[in-house]
DNA sequence: TGCGTGACTTGGGGCAAAACTA
DNA sequence: TAGTTTTGCCCCAAGTCACGCA
């Protein structure tokens, strides 16, 4: 399937094209990819029925409960003034600065750190040889570490195997290390049952104890997972320090195995206000303590297998993360309003007698057409072998002059970031497949594409031509783009609640496509897919039942009856159809990240005005609260354009 | 100009809670 | 109510990009 942004008559428009020049190939978005067609129904959606139930349930609780209700609606009240607090607040400073304001006061808790190891029960051993062995605790829990990776596909990986022994041999005593020679002869199996059963136990657990353990988890949100930035609450993303482990690598990552060391109070920078240092865990002090209000985190610290700095930040839904999200949307905007320009621009770069102009013109064309991302240079020996667009090499293009009956294709063929797959295969503009061929002329597979391009000056043009432009907000701009369109095309004012969803989903599935956000198909698919074809087979054997009780009957009042039965049934059947082709057409495509990530969600807002639809089927209730500043400042018939 | 570093955003997997079904 | 499926959320790796320094 192409992927291809909705660039349709941008080609068209660059008259300066020669003569011959073939048109571009069509984007895979056909028509109407819909498969089940909706038609309109009676208001008797799922939304009712959930109503129905909650009312029925709220009906059975007794006077005992009154509380719990109260104390529910108390709580619901306050989430809403929170969420109202926070918005004023923005609004109050939406003027100022650019970049979001600074803080005067910053106070938190600090890190949660996790608890310390717990040693394995006595009957519960490592053995070496086929003998049980006491390991020194430090020693015992690096095993524990590559236990409960025991049934995942890491352990058998040779890289991973390798590197976890040669730092487990770290942790061993030297009379360990004498013994411990030879992973093969490790048995690790009784620390990954006693693993298991710890998992069944907490399944197993009662009411109570699992009440229990969710009040400690509140608990420690409430002191550890808010910070107070100038007097307003605003929620941490991340308040805990990562627990010691395996480093768990993707792709082919060269640092699998590694052991990530357990984090302590000694390795932790704050950030905070002067007067307001939260104090340490006993027995300890912080490695620093800083007052720095131009950086985001709270807390720092760096990973000892990377070498890289990691951080405590806020959540989404706080002010600071939502105002770099708005901007970044109306960065995407300005884009969109000079994108013919620089389309033009990078078609006429095309045709420079500089090299290095040219492959910069064909890189943006990349970026812009097919949404890639920049492709920065990495280290190879550090991080797994993954490119982009300024990083491609000439083995991860292959060019056709003609195949199956089209004209310049390029076919795309590389391990993008996380080491997913891209893999395209598209008409491109005569130019541009002329270039490529240059490019290529006289380079092995192993060279880069894009010699005379870094990141570094891509974004430097970039900047020359719009402030603040650079080649990821391409993606942001086409991503966004594209759902208006989409979205244009595919909603019907006619359709229920459910064909309005199955449009937008169809639209935020051609924006997944276009940045190629994959994932791994669900154990369980194939599963729920009998589920479905089972019970669409079931509802249509009703609905032949039906008919044919229909033929039969004379009475004009039970016929009456029966027509509204086969109404509703055939909406039934119409609903269950339409999730199966959506299950199915989604099982290897994530939608979420560039809901999250990509969508300007006013975009999203304002269609759930126009249309009708509660916005709750769109957005769950953390995406909601991401993007309140999205659902307070689209008004209900402006009709956001993008 | 090139390189290293710091600070952030983007990304999919996996697990547990919630919702659904029998 | 128990068992099963789905959804939401957390986790943390892996990108992007700006900046400072030699």
């Amino acid at each position: 399937m192409e992927k291809s942004a909705y660039v349709d008559d941008f080609e068209m428009e660059n008259s300066f094209q020669e003569d011959e020049e073939e048109t571009e190939m069509k984007t895979e978005v056909k028509d109407d990819p819909k498969k089940v067609p909706t038609t309109p129904v009676k208001p008797t959606p799922e939304t009712q029925s959930k109503v129905k139930k909650r009312s029925n349930n709220s009906s059975k609780t007794n006077s005992k409960n009154t509380d719990n209700e109260e104390s529910s609606i108390k709580k619901r009240k306050k989430e809403k003034d929170d969420k109202t607090e926070v918005w004023k607040w923005w609004e109050e400073e939406k003027d100022k600065k650019k970049g979001g304001t600074k803080w005067t006061t910053l106070i938190h808790s600090g890190p949660l750190f996790p608890p310390a190891y717990k040693p394995m029960p006595k009957n519960v051993n490592f053995k070496y040889n086929g003998s049980n062995m006491e390991l020194n605790p430090e020693a015992e829990e690096v095993a524990t570490f590559y236990a409960r990776l025991l049934d995942h596909e890491y352990t058998t990986k040779n890289i991973f195997n390798i590197n976890f022994f040669k730092d487990w041999r770290k942790a061993m005593t030297s009379e360990e290390k004498w013994i411990i020679k030879d992973m093969d002869k490790c048995d690790f199996s009784q620390l990954r049952n006693y693993f298991v059963s710890e998992t069944e136990n907490r399944k197993a657990m009662t009411k109570d104890e699992k009440s229990k353990l969710r009040e400690e988890r509140e608990k420690e949100q409430k002191e550890y997972g808010i910070a107070l930035i100038d007097g307003h609450e605003q929620a941490i993303a991340n308040f805990r320090i990562e627990p010691p482990g395996l480093f768990q690598g993707r792709g082919e990552h060269p640092k699998m195995g590694c052991l990530k060391r357990r984090i302590l109070p000694e390795d932790v920078i704050i950030n905070c206000s002067k007067d307001s240092i939260p104090p340490p865990p006993p027995g300890h002090r912080w490695k620093e303590i800083r007052q720095d209000n131009t950086v985001a985190w709270l807390c720092s610290w760096t990973e000892n297998v990377l070498g890289q700095n990691k951080y405590i930040l806020l959540s989404p839904s706080s002010k600071l993360k939502g105002e770099k999200d708005f901007e970044k949307f109306e960065r995407a905007r300005s884009l969109g309003k000079i994108i013919d320009q620089i389309r033009k621009k990078y078609f006429d770069e095309m045709k420079s007698k500089e090299m290095k102009i040219r492959q910069r013109a064909v890189a943006i064309y990349f970026i812009d057409k097919f949404a890639l991302r920049a492709g920065n240079e990495k280290d190879t020996n550090e991080t797994a072998d993954t490119v982009g667009c300024c990083s491609l090499r000439c083995e991860h293009i292959k060019l056709f002059k003609e195949f199956e009956g089209q004209m310049n294709i390029v076919e795309f063929d590389f391990l993008g970031k996380d080491s997913i797959r891209y893999f395209n295969r598209v008409s491109v503009d005569k130019k541009v497949f002329k270039n490529l061929e240059k490019f290529m002329r006289g380079k092995n597979g192993s060279d880069e594409l894009f010699d005379r391009l870094t990141t570094t000056t891509l974004n430097q043009h970039l900047k020359s031509l719009m402030p603040g432009l650079t080649a990821k907000c391409f993606r942001t701009y086409n991503a966004s783009f594209t759902l208006q369109q989409q979205l244009e095309k595919l909603t019907n004012a006619n359709d229920s609640i459910h064909g309005k969803i199955s449009s937008y989903n169809c639209a935020n599935r051609q924006v997944a496509i276009l940045c190629n956000h994959q994932k791994a198909v669900s154990k369980t698919h194939e599963k729920s897919m009998q589920n479905l074809k089972k019970k669409i087979k079931e509802k249509k054997k009703e609905l032949k039942a039906a008919k044919k009780e229909l033929e039969k009957i004379k009475a004009e009042k039970n016929k009456d009856k029966l027509e509204k039965k086969m109404k509703k049934l055939k909406e039934a059947l119409r609903k269950l159809k339409a999730d199966k082709t959506d299950k199915d057409e989604n099982k290897e495509i994530a939608l979420s990240t560039s809901k999250l990530n990509y969508l300007d969600p006013r975009i999203s807002v304002a269609w759930c005005q126009k249309f009708n639809v509660p916005i709750e089927k769109i957005f769950n209730k953390t995406q909601r609260e991401k993007f309140q500043w999205a659902i307070e400042m689209t008004q209900k018939g402006d009709g956001y354009v993008f």
